[in-house]
DNA sequence: GCCGTTTTCGGCCCGACTGTTTTCAGTCG
């Protein structure tokens, strides 16, 4: 099941948020979203949290103790349902808007009863906004355009969220007797950076007692159909799920049916044709005497028809049918090639837990390497200074020492500011010092195309900038990538040596699956990192591996992937001048 | 509301940018 972090987290963000709206204490609403950060990051489930383990979480002390205690035992909290209920859900909707804040929204409230990002898009089309204390006609259209962008992202839901609620539902259905296979498909088994709907396959005789269970799982708020073929069902979280029973016989070719995208599976379905075959979710079958071919494994159908077992993450019909007909599909890149992991925080700026906690997960992970890569001074909220990074630096190293040759080396970097100008935090002298230097774009997020191109070509001129962090900083649903000139960027970082980071952080997953493939063009090579602010944030790996892989991305292409020595090489072989 | 080599009060990651003002509030990272 799901942990009770999340919902614990949402609680208490939601109560900052209606703190905020009403314009109580700024800071008791800062507290509630520091504890809110800390508790979704934690690495132990707080159902299981007693309130002396509660009040160990950093930034949780009695008051907050006492509500998620509340919470977890009753379900609902005195003080954030009286709160609710002083505020019109929709009013904290508006939020969400980019460039609308609390004050705003509870403005727009109270002076024209707006409660609804519908009625906000009416009012400003009839320019009613206008007459408000505050706002003007750059606001509107400010605010206009955040309206839009959250429509566009529509009712998809980030890929984490998806694969959670399908990890539960496979895990469910698994335990219900006379389960034979279990698996979700759809979207969300080619890993797209968003998902719609998820679709579960089950294969068993009998449907019946899986439907049962379907419509039975807690988290199922309402039943849109319940057939014996096919049942589908709305979450609490209004994800729709859809679960199919099939006969075991029919496993791959249900599969492979309802994974692939629709251009693929035309595609396919094309290629049977040819052979005079036919293909459906129930198999492969003779076109004329409806004999039935193949339909047991995904590879059975596939092989059949002439190909190679296509990776789930291909079947976008970008080049991979040919591809798998002529026999040259690509050695993907897997999770487990990952040797490291270039890009990640500690509680000594942003992250959640000190340094000692993050090695000891990265060792789990089984990495031959692990690179620490604390924000610089130019993000000033993080109050960074040579100091602190050379004391981290200290115990690193120490730590590092004290290591056999099975253990992971530790590395030492930092994630530099790229400013508007494109210059880092750092002079070279002190940048020389570190083993691995990240940089990326945190502010000033609206610069014109060729000033941003500028910026970003510039950093990768830099000699100490190793890998460009999060290089487009979208965030996917709520701010779109900044507008440079990719292919020029690309270029750059391919004549100088710079890799891209993919980071797998879900609600970035930049670079995307397209612009990876763009830069792949270019010759550029990746770092394919957590970005991780917790210990839980290193499994985030596994999204970023999607992307990649998304992209036809071997072990060739990914820095880390490749061993110390020659990982190391290639840092270094930038600052020496050799470029590549 | 949380926290403390400052310990029961008085601070709280700090600064830039934007659009609106006429000296600044709101939002963001």
């Amino acid at each position: 099941m799901a942990r009770s972090n999340e919902e614990v987290e949402a609680l208490l963000r939601e109560y900052a948020d209606l703190l905020l709206i009403t314009g109580g204490d700024a800071f008791r609403a800062r507290a509630y979203e520091k504890a809110a950060r800390a508790i979704g990051g934690h690495p132990v489930d707080v159902a299981r949290l007693d309130e002396k383990g509660l009040r160990a979480i950093p930034n949780v002390g009695r008051s907050i103790a006492d509500k998620v205690l509340a919470f977890l035992t009753t379900g609902t909290v005195p003080a954030v349902e009286e709160a609710r209920a002083a505020i019109p859900a929709g009013v904290r909707e508006l939020t969400a808007i980019p460039a609308l804040g609390p004050k705003k929204a509870m403005l727009l409230y109270e002076e024209l009863r707006i409660s609804s990002v519908d009625q906000l898009a009416d009012a400003i089309e009839q320019h009613r906004l206008r007459d408000l204390k505050g706002f003007g006609p750059k606001s509107e259209e400010n605010i206009a355009h955040g309206i839009g962008l959250l429509r566009a992202a529509g009712n998809r839901i980030p890929l984490d969220e998806a694969m959670e609620v399908a990890d539960d539902i496979v895990a469910a259905l698994s335990a219900v007797p006379g389960c034979r296979r279990c698996a979700y498909a759809g979207s969300l088994r080619r890993m797209r950076e968003t998902v719609g709907d998820v679709d579960i396959l089950v294969a068993a005789a009998e449907s019946a007692p899986f439907m049962e269970a379907f419509t039975g799982l807690p988290f199922t708020a309402e039943v849109i159909a319940h057939g014996s073929k096919k049942t589908s069902i709305r979450t609490t979280k209004g994800l729709q799920v859809d679960l199919r029973v099939l006969p075991l016989d029919a496993w791959g070719a249900g599969m492979l049916y309802f994974t692939g995208s629709k251009a693929h599976n035309i595609r396919v379905r094309a290629i049977a044709v040819r052979h005079g075959l036919k293909l459906s979710e129930y198999g492969l079958f003779e076109a004329k005497s409806g004999k039935k071919i193949a339909s047991r494994s995904e590879e059975d159908v596939y092989a059949r028809l002439g190909m190679e077992w296509i990776p789930p993450t291909l079947r976008e019909d970008r080049g991979e049918i040919k591809a798998a007909l002529d026999g040259s599909l690509p050695a993907l890149v897997r999770e487990s090639d990952l040797r490291g992991d270039l890009h990640t925080h500690t509680d000594l700026t942003d992250g959640l837990e000190p340094l000692e906690n993050m090695i000891a997960k990265a060792e789990g992970r089984g990495y031959a390497y692990y690179a620490v890569t604390d924000h610089a001074p130019k993000l000033y909220m993080q109050q960074m200074t040579e100091e602190k990074m050379l004391a981290q630096r200290k115990r690193l190293r120490e730590l590092d020492r004290g290591r056999g040759h099975r253990d992971t080396r530790l590395l030492h970097g930092v994630e530099l500011n790229i400013d508007a100008d494109g210059e880092v935090d750092w002079p070279g002298e002190f940048l020389e010092d570190f083993d691995v230097c990240v940089a990326s774009v945190h502010s000033q997020f609206g610069q014109d195309r060729d000033t941003m191109t500028r910026r970003l070509v510039r950093a990768c001129e830099n000699p100490h900038v190793n890998i460009i962090g999060h290089p487009t900083t979208r965030l996917i649903g709520k701010r779109p990538g900044v507008d440079a000139d990719l292919d020029e960027v690309f270029a750059a970082c391919a004549r100088t040596g710079t890799a891209l980071e993919i980071n797998a952080h879900p609600d970035r997953l930049d670079l995307s699956d397209e612009n990876i493939l763009r830069a792949k063009s270019h010759g550029v090579v990746f770092a394919l990192d957590s970005d991780a602010h917790s210990t839980r944030d290193l499994d985030h790996m596994r999204f970023g591996v999607g992307m990649a892989q998304r992209a036809w991305l071997t072990t060739d292409d990914v820095i880390n992937t490749w061993s110390l020595t020659r990982l190391r090489r290639f840092l270094h072989t930038k600052r020496t001048g050799g470029g590549r």
